[in-house]
DNA sequence: CTGTTAGCGCATTCAC
DNA sequence: GTGAATGCGCTAACAG
């Protein structure tokens, strides 16, 4: 026995409309093979009623439940809803319903979230994943999967190349007269975090700049602000930061030591996520969050429907962005500031 | 004809544990039905078997699904995160999953996603619903809702009473001098934007002060950079904005046109959603959303269990959150600044 | 084109 | 305690 309330069904719409249950739910699943007259007279009739398809049993008959998994290490942070969003978006244009987990950073929650998942969805995108690459594969054998800014090799994966963005960043401080920067950096399991590490080291490197890591380990406006000293201690004149968040953290925390940005100290951000509004408005990292929850669902979408994985890889190049947290840098020592 | 790909059934291990499917059901759902030794050969056939129950199926059959929907008008704004997070926390605490819902302030979508979680979920939270009271209502005789700053008589709701915290910064505005102030509305629809503008309205008539309304229309950054034109045409030397988001755009326009703030104009946002990180840091109205959502969540889960509909009326109530933008004023006429 | 008939996998009456 | 039958709401052959 169930326990349905209103349960309006397909047999109400079918005695409203004249017609058999099967003609009820081809109307709503092949139009094409039912006369245009038929499936209007369906229509109202099921407009009529306020009838609405019930998926859970449309599931059962056809194996396909529609909905797919989104899952997130943290909502909150504004680098994400952008990208929900527009996954959002494009699975509600395909008709997709969309599960959304938060993980809270948390590698043991997103696996609970995996399985509780399981059974209900088609396919998972997952967001930034703090699973090791083991963990993520024995996953992928379950069901279609997409990764977003996590590389694991075989696994249809959209990757926003921050590299790109954070290089052009550091050359830029380069420019500025800059020799010795921090990059603080954020969550160690998170793969953009190791990604733009790189890129600052590589750069630095190839241009002759020290470089010195800071750990703000998680990415938020505390955590930046609270680095603050641990950046100063270094002796450093510019500090790129892992995310927009942990930059303004640092904005703040250099505020309260009276440090003068960027006259005294620069200060790059990445991921765009605060726009201008910050003080002064911060020189960051652009990012393409939006596209990348676009693309990784067309991504899935078609694994759905082609039935195949291929070892797709998209990488979106970012760029520097330049605003007014580094450009008025005095450099105490080496070349004048150009401009 | 399904499309199960692993598709092990309950029959499989009725099979193999030599019992009838129902035992095999028994065994999952109502193991103090069985005896011991029955529950244990079962349970051995299932691992075995590596059976596990599916989730559709159940659901179908039970009416119970273990989902429930949350539907809000932008995951970007940064109001709703916060408030998605708890409500997620709430829902997993409980063992439910959560989908999402989007609908980028459309009634018609918000219409549309009601009707596409049909059968899939138990419950729905509607957060600061674009519908009409009647569209509502009719949703409500569906299954079970809650509604989040949206005051529906008779429909369980979670109200933040963003009016206590306006009417205190209208108060303050006062305070400081202010003689004329305008209110930035923000969507048509929303029912906070109801409230705060009624609350400006009302303080200001008791406390002598004169109010215009200048439209933003949407609650954004631009909209609000947009509105000040409009606001200054008013002679106004104070605002009153619908959101942070709108107030920080007319900080934004504000400093575009060299009026100094708070020198020359006092600015109040609501929801205290950029914390300090605006410049000046802004003087806004505590937001209560993470509350709202832990508590909408539960309101729905007590529903789900107890079955009865209780016309339950929970009201969060907000604060002044005094910051820089308004202290500082420096009233022309009028008594002198306080300080 | 449309109606009839079976299931999808499971929970749940009823008998035993 | 346990098995046999029925139905959740819908889709998908199979006829006509």
């Amino acid at each position: 026995m169930t326990g349905r309330s209103t349960g309006l069904t397909i047999s109400d719409v079918a005695k409203a409309a004249g017609v058999a249950r099967s003609s009820v739910s081809r109307a709503f699943t092949r139009p094409d093979m039912l006369s245009p007259e038929t499936v209007q007279r369906i229509m109202d009739a099921a407009k009529r009623l306020g009838y609405v398809p019930n998926h859970t049993a449309r599931a059962l008959s056809t194996g396909r439940h529609g909905n797919v998994a989104l899952i997130v290490p943290d909502v909150a942070n504004p680098f994400f809803p952008p990208l929900i969003r527009a996954a959002q978006r494009e699975a509600e244009r395909r008709d997709f319903c969309v599960f959304l987990g938060n993980t809270d950073e948390d590698p043991k929650q997103e696996s609970k979230l995996l399985g509780r998942f399981a059974g209900q969805v088609e396919g998972v995108v997952l967001v930034s994943s703090r699973l090791s690459d083991a963990q993520i594969r024995s996953h992928v054998s379950q069901r279609p999967l997409v990764l977003i800014n996590r590389d694991v090799e075989g696994i249809p994966r959209v990757l926003i190349d921050s590299g790109s963005g954070v290089s052009e960043a550091v050359a830029h401080l380069a420019e500025l007269g800059h020799k010795k920067i921090v990059y603080v950096s954020g969550p160690v399991t998170s793969w953009s975090n190791k990604q733009r590490k790189a890129a600052v080291q590589a750069v630095a490197a190839r241009l002759g700049l020290t470089v010195e890591t800071v750990a703000a380990s998680v990415a938020s406006y505390d955590a930046g602000r609270n680095a603050v000293g641990r950046i100063l201690a270094t002796r450093a004149t510019a500090a790129v930061a892992f995310d927009d968040l942990t930059a303004q953290g640092v904005l703040a925390g250099l505020a309260d030591r009276g440090v003068a940005v960027p006259a005294d100290f620069s200060v790059v951000g990445c991921d765009d996520v605060l726009g201008a509004a910050t003080y002064p408005p911060l020189t960051t990292v652009s990012n393409r969050s939006e596209e990348a929850g676009t693309v990784a669902l067309s991504l899935l979408m078609d694994m759905l429907k082609s039935r195949v994985v291929q070892d797709a890889r998209h990488v979106l190049e970012t760029h520097l962005v330049v605003r007014n947290t580094t450009v008025g840098y005095k450099a105490a020592h080496g070349k004048a500031e150009p401009g």
